[in-house]
DNA sequence: GTCTATAGAGTGATAGAC
DNA sequence: GTCTATCACTCTATAGAC
């Protein structure tokens, strides 16, 4: 009685989408596994390592996008501008603006955070990193890109748990669209 | 063997500061027991509600709190500036220089925000609109002032996220001190 | 036969309620 | 402390693919 696997791929952003909207405590194998459709023995099958080896695996599927789509662009050599640009839209794109809540933030603020230093670190640290990088290009000074980077980054993650409080994806769209021109500035 | 009953104001901080670090669901009442050195049986008799009625005190205990120190300084009618002033000291007094995480926003990320909606929004929402009417008395024009209000409590807790992403505190010292210039300017 | 994928009963530990 | 429910997880029993 074999059954198509579960796109991989597929099976990782259901995965993913119970940790967001429960936390990682929250997200408990009953949920994942009515999420999924998997019992425990199929979800045990893909992640050997259990609950804990699906929220790295999930963590790390989020740090290749966030590789590949908003940190990609911020590299860009030639236009750090358009790159900024490209960063922002992913970033939108992402957090469907803003009705979807960051799970590397919520991680953070959490016990799983003490699971998960690393992966944490270097997903905020990567992404202040980069787009320091890509304003230095655009003609910023080293210790001022640094600072409107890091002052960015927090502002997505701020207006994420606004946009959540009060149930409202306007402060997202608006904080991206300050954002936006801050960094063209 | 009649105990002391221990001082509630004294209680309440310490099952906020269970919550605080370990989230709701992280805080179980075995952990909240060991930290109040309360047996379950008692908590039972100070929260009848149980760990529900726990989390709401706390977050009652914590509107109380930045009712006094965070929004009455931002109602002051004479001089707006130095109650934007006491409000980032209380602000930044109240989270230990970003050592300490916002409970309220950690609550609005995950499973327990459908238990206290109204709770989180009330506490952003009044942030928001005091600064915001501070800002307007400061001179700011009604549009802007609310703008840069909520931009500025975002910012805060974007801050919050990344002190704790990055295990430093200077990244929340960074940005309070962005908030006092920009609110100054 | 071997491997992967499946379901799900059953494990002890621990949860929150009382 | 006692209760039941649920937790993460293990294990057995299958299924079909090769």
């Amino acid at each position: 009685m074999r059954r198509i696997a579960p796109d991989s791929e597929n099976l990782l952003a259901i995965v993913a989408e119970v940790f967001r909207e429960h936390g990682y405590e929250g997200a408990s194998l009953a949920r994942i596994s009515q999420a999924t459709g998997l019992g425990k023995g199929s979800l045990y099958n893909f992640f050997p390592g259990g609950k804990e080896e699906m929220a790295a695996a999930v963590l790390a599927h989020i740090a290749a996008w966030f590789e590949e789509n908003v940190f990609a662009p911020l590299r860009d050599e030639r236009e750090p501008d358009a790159g900024i640009g490209r960063m922002l839209d992913a970033t939108d794109l992402y957090f469907q603006s803003g009705g979807r809540v960051c799970l590397v933030g919520a991680f953070a603020l959490d016990d799983s955070r003490n699971r998960f230093v690393a992966e944490i670190k270097s997903y905020f640290g990567d992404w202040v990193a980069h787009l320091a990088g890509a304003l230095e290009r655009a003609g910023h000074e080293k210790p001022e890109a640094h600072q409107l980077a890091e002052d960015t980054v927090a502002a997505i993650q701020g207006a994420l748990t606004l946009s959540r409080a009060f149930d409202d994806t306007e402060v997202f769209s608006r904080a991206l669209a300050r954002a936006r021109l801050r960094l063209a500035a």
